[in-house]
Parts: structure tokens; C-alpha cells; sequence
DNA sequence: GTGCTCGTTATACACTCATA
DNA sequence: TATGAGTGTATAACGAGCAC
């Protein structure tokens, strides 16, 4: 990457994160999620999530996310293991992540929370801040942040004396706890020379590696604050995990451009549709063959399956679908969008052209 | 189209704690 | 004791989706 496309805001997302984001961040509706189960084996103990792979789809993949639950004794597991498998999480969340009040646990009740609602669109614009600023700086995959600037960015409002509210600063805070102790367990293909092979990889997105409060008398625990209280710290070093090639000229990643990164104040995080379809699209980049680098072909029922439009009202799913792709057109990201026949009558095919110069993909295995 | 629910932010206020 | 920074809680308001 020149000098000149971080001056134009460009930066790089490493093709393995994106080969497997969207599954990594299935939310609870998605019928290839199963609900969050507590689990032990040889390497200790997790609460962990699995999505299934789709038959259907090759870009589908199978891939367990998990939190690993440290310093438990043999009877705290088996009491946890107890009172959670007593627990009906299926009726809790008929009523939504609210339904999860009714598990006593604070602790378990926030990691499940943590679970269900990982790399939610606000966590994924998190992450792409976290590059953009990897770019910039030019440390490799070592950033260090201030909460405050995070927050300045993304759009959030200050109160009256200047600072940001202690529950704006929590849920950074809880965000980035969350894709510090996420581990995200897949099958990942590699070349070895020209052989291709599948390797089992267990990789947190990012790793905080120090954070550091302005105010020493604050008695801050990071772990605390994420598991039962409020609270962030002022500024945090982080490694970005799958930051390996991203910069290397022959490597495998994604170029972004033009994101914005502020927060629509108001907006349900879950319902930005507009930044589920971008990283959907640069996903669907790593793992089909574009058409002159920026044409893609996707089926509709799989393009509603990951933004979530899974809701009973076709009719309204689609309208938003189409609002979404204007919103990418408007942004640039995406030049046209058109409906194509499918094989069969009820499989529509949507096809993409998307703006090379807002976001490409570059592989060095698969000619572009 | 309407009314409801849900997730989120904004605001206000009370509390704790350290310091001057 | 007053002050300021940070934290915790309650409530109102808003936007969006959903069911009817």
C-alpha cells in the first residue's frame, strides 16, 4: 500500500478475518446459529456458540466462537454447568437479549449477552477503526487508542463538561473486552507451495495488550468492569490478531475507502444494514472469483440470511434491502446493482458491481 | 396504517472516593 | 468540608422493525 492511499483514507483488512467475519458475527436468527452452551475438553472450559455450515454455500463455513472461562474450580464447573443447563434460554430470547435478565449470574448473564451479540455492526465498524488507524499509523498490528478519540469519531455526543457519558465509555469498553476473550475456532485453508490445506485456527480478533487510566487514583479493573460493572480505561494498546499481510504489497486482503465511521446517534447498532452489506461484499470478494474484480453474483435467500433480514414481511425485507444497496451506491461503495433470473423460478440472483476504488481485493493465489 | 416492542442514547441525579 | 472526577441507576425519548 503507497504512502498516497492513506493520505485518501484507504486502508487494508486482512482476507483470513474477512473470509470468515460475517459467520464469526451470525446474530441468534440466523438458522445456522445454535443457542450458547457451556462445554469443557482437554484445554479447559468455554461458553461457546457454534454456527453450522451451510451445505449450500461454500463461503459458509463451520466455525465455533467461545470464551473461555478461566480459574474455575472442578465443583464451580459443575455448579455453572448445572444451573445452566437448568436455564431455557430459548424462552429467554423469545423476548430478545432483554430475556436474558432473567439468568441471576450477573457474570453469566453478560457473557452469554457478550456471546449472542458478538461483532454486532458498532464492535465491526470498531475493528475497521482499529485498521484504518493500524494504516495511518503505519505500527503494524500494534494500536494504541484513546477511548475519548474512539468515541469522538464514531460520532458520540459529549456531555456538558466535555468528557463522554460513563455508559458510552462501558460499552467500548465491553466491546473491546469482547474481541479481546472471543476466540473464534474454524477450518482455514493455506498453500503450502502450490498444495492447498485445512488447518484448524483458534484466533481472538484482537488482543488488548495494556490499557492505561489517565487518573491513577481510579481503582479500574478491566475484567470487573466487563463482567459486573461500568467503567473504561482512557487508552488502550491493542494487537490485531490477524494483521499478517494486510501491508505486504503480495499479501491477501481488502482495500476500504470512504468509510464513515460515525454512529447514526439514535440507531439500533443491529440495524445498520448498510455496513453488514459492505463487509458481506468484501467477504464474498475473498471467496468467489469477481468478474473482472467487481462483479459479483450472490443469491438473494443468502444476501437476506446475512443482514439479518429474516423477519415474516418479504416484502418489507426487500424494500430494505434496496434502500441498503442505494445507501452503498450513494456511498460509492458500489456502482450497480441489478436482479437476475436463478436456476429456478423462487431463486433470485442479485448481481454486484462494485466501485474498484472504494474497496478491491487482492490475493496473490487467485489472479484479479 | 397503527400500535406495540426493542435496543439505543440523552439526561438528570445520587453516590463514592481522593484531594486541596 | 468543598470540590471534581468517575461511576451507577432511573427514566424519557427516539428510530426501526414487526404483527395485525
Amino acid at each position: 500500500m503507497s504512502g498516497s492511499d492513506v493520505q485518501l483514507n484507504i486502508f487494508s483488512v486482512d482476507g483470513p478475518l474477512l473470509r470468515i467475519l460475517p459467520r464469526a458475527g451470525a446474530s441468534i436468527r440466523n438458522p445456522d446459529a445454535n443457542l450458547p452452551v457451556l462445554r469443557s475438553d482437554a484445554g479447559g472450559y468455554y461458553l461457546e456458540m457454534r454456527i453450522d455450515a451451510d451445505p449450500d454455500e461454500v463461503s459458509e463455513v463451520d466455525l465455533v466462537r467461545r470464551i473461555p472461562l478461566d480459574n474455575l474450580s472442578g465443583e464451580e464447573w459443575k455448579e455453572l454447568k448445572r444451573n445452566y443447563d437448568g436455564l431455557d434460554l430459548e424462552s429467554y430470547l423469545s423476548k430478545g437479549i432483554k430475556g436474558l435478565e432473567q439468568i441471576e449470574d450477573i457474570r453469566l448473564r453478560r457473557l452469554t449477552a457478550t456471546l449472542l451479540t458478538f461483532l454486532n455492526p458498532r464492535q465491526v465498524q470498531l475493528v475497521l477503526f482499529l485498521y484504518r488507524a493500524a494504516a495511518a499509523e503505519g505500527t503494524g498490528p500494534v494500536v494504541k487508542i484513546r477511548s475519548n478519540d474512539i468515541l469522538e469519531v464514531m460520532g458520540y455526543e459529549r456531555t456538558k463538561d466535555g468528557s463522554f457519558h460513563a455508559l458510552i465509555r462501558s460499552q467500548l469498553h465491553c466491546d473491546l473486552m469482547a474481541l479481546h476473550r472471543t476466540e473464534l475456532v474454524y477450518a482455514q485453508e493455506t498453500w503450502t507451495g502450490e498444495k492447498l490445506e485445512a488447518d484448524v485456527k483458534i484466533r481472538n480478533i484482537l488482543r488488548v495488550q495494556e490499557y492505561h487510566v489517565d487518573n491513577v487514583q481510579r481503582d479500574f479493573d478491566s475484567e470487573r468492569a466487563a463482567d459486573y460493572t461500568y467503567g473504561a480505561a482512557d487508552s488502550y494498546t491493542v494487537n490485531l490478531e490477524f494483521f499478517q499481510t494486510s501491508t505486504d504489497a503480495d499479501g491477501d486482503y481488502v482495500l476500504f475507502g470512504n468509510i464513515d465511521m460515525q454512529q447514526g446517534v439514535g440507531k439500533s447498532a443491529k440495524h445498520d444494514y448498510g455496513l453488514k452489506l459492505l463487509v458481506y461484499l468484501a467477504h464474498r470478494l475473498k471467496w468467489d472469483a469477481p468478474k473482472d474484480g467487481q462483479y459479483l453474483t450472490i443469491s438473494r435467500r443468502c444476501l437476506f440470511k446475512n443482514l439479518d433480514l429474516l423477519g415474516s414481511n418479504s416484502s418489507r425485507n426487500n424494500k430494505i434491502f434496496w434502500r441498503t444497496v442505494d445507501e452503498l451506491r450513494e456511498k460509492k461503495f458500489l456502482l450497480n446493482a441489478r436482479e437476475l433470473p436463478g436456476k429456478r423460478k423462487s431463486s433470485v440472483l442479485i448481481e454486484f458491481q462494485l466501485n474498484p476504488e472504494n474497496v478491491k481485493s487482492y490475493d496473490r493465489h487467485v489472479p484479479t
